[in-house]
DNA sequence: ATGATATCGATATAAAAATATCGATATATA
DNA sequence: TATATATCGATATTTTTATATCGATATCAT
């Protein structure tokens, strides 16, 4: 592995694409695979592709390519997906709910052992086998229980305060579903999940396609 | 408003994140608002704000800045927003029964008109007032009620095939939150949310600034 | 063995995005 | 009315990202 750094954002989004490629592949798949196969499959460049590969493994050689086992192992580490980080999540509303009972984040690194809601007649119910707790207490049990990743789901206008009681609570990474821009320390990590943002992009070529190609 | 197009896709999430941030701003606020102001409220280079700015208004002055609500109509119609999209979900689980609970979509232009599952026991079913139809029955609903939008929220492994089944129904614009690169004829458009991948980045920036800043 | 070929990895070029700089202009103030 | 200033909009520069090119190398076929 390359101990380079050149920290591509869009790099990781791929990187993500091929591991999961990679590990959806049919069982009698051949054991190898090439950046160049890659990237046919997935509607890439292939010198991405193997520009990306090359940051994260060194075990590509020429006319075989890559040991897609090897590979996974390699990205998975690169991603940190090999040791389970444990969050905590903050309103316990639809999308909220639907984090926690999704379930399928434990494959990707993160274990969400406790939800945090202001409304008492969630407090104290459970989703997924995942307590509910009171807001008050996240502060405090971010701290004892030494978490650093908080996932904020609440609505707009109690995102900045929840916020600040998750880096008060030592919190250092910031998953925010909130359509708000949050001011945090320098050391704390923000990343945004911005849905509406991610509409807007669909619908704006959607009409730039309809306009090119017409409604057939 | 200009009429050039040099489309940048980040534009599209940073004038979403103006337009909340407007929306949202307390009553007793001015009613005008520099690109400066705005840029330092969200963490931004002044330069990017007012190119954003200039591609969908031209109600800037010197000293003065933009009217907040021309501003918010200004984007509201670049982005879309002023004419409702009908679209369809196909996957009722946790996270489709989250998107579609939320409701909150119709802010953003879109309407969900109706939901399709693969499982008997969720067929018939209501979700917030949508009905859950059968998925067989997606592409002949697409094409007849003239549906362009399609959200797909089932696991990996059906995704292209329930993607096919909506290109078949005329369906042009496809909000993917499957882990899966789907292939679509070219006049499809496909906006992948890749919630896997934003947690990565996540991970792997917590990673190095626990690196550089120590756990505190 | 020997040569052909697929593939990698590195370097070089091109394109795009972010950032900095600077003159023009509308408002406020003296 | 004249001057100072905030802010815009345009142009220029830098940085980042993507793409293309090319030599090196390991495997396969002859």
């Amino acid at each position: 592995m390359s101990e380079k750094k050149p920290i591509s954002l869009n790099m990781y989004n791929r990187l993500s694409t091929y591991l999961n490629f990679l590990k959806n592949l049919p069982p009698h798949a051949p054991c190898n695979i090439s950046a160049t196969t890659l990237a046919q499959e997935l509607l890439l460049n292939d010198v991405v592709v193997r520009k990306d590969l090359a940051c994260v493994s060194d075990g590509g050689k020429p006319k075989i390519g890559y040991i897609v086992a090897d590979l996974v192992k390699d990205i998975e580490h690169f991603l940190g997906r090999d040791n389970l980080s444990d969050a905590v999540l903050v309103g316990a509303g639809n999308l909220g709910k639907a984090l926690i009972s999704y379930g399928n984040f434990e494959n990707y690194g993160l274990k969400i052992i406790a939800a945090f809601d202001s409304d008492p007649s969630l407090v104290g119910r459970e989703i997924a086998k995942t307590k509910i707790l009171d807001v008050a207490k996240a502060a405090n049990l971010c701290n004892r229980m030494n978490i650093k990743i908080g996932i904020i789901t609440v609505p707009g206008v109690f995102a900045q305060e929840v916020c600040d009681m998750l880096v008060e609570g030592g919190v250092r990474a910031i998953w925010n579903f909130a359509p708000v821009t949050l001011k945090v320390p320098g050391r704390v990590i923000v990343q945004n999940e911005d849905m509406a943002a991610s509409l807007a992009i669909l619908l704006k070529q959607l009409d730039d396609s309809i306009a090119a190609y017409g409604l057939d």
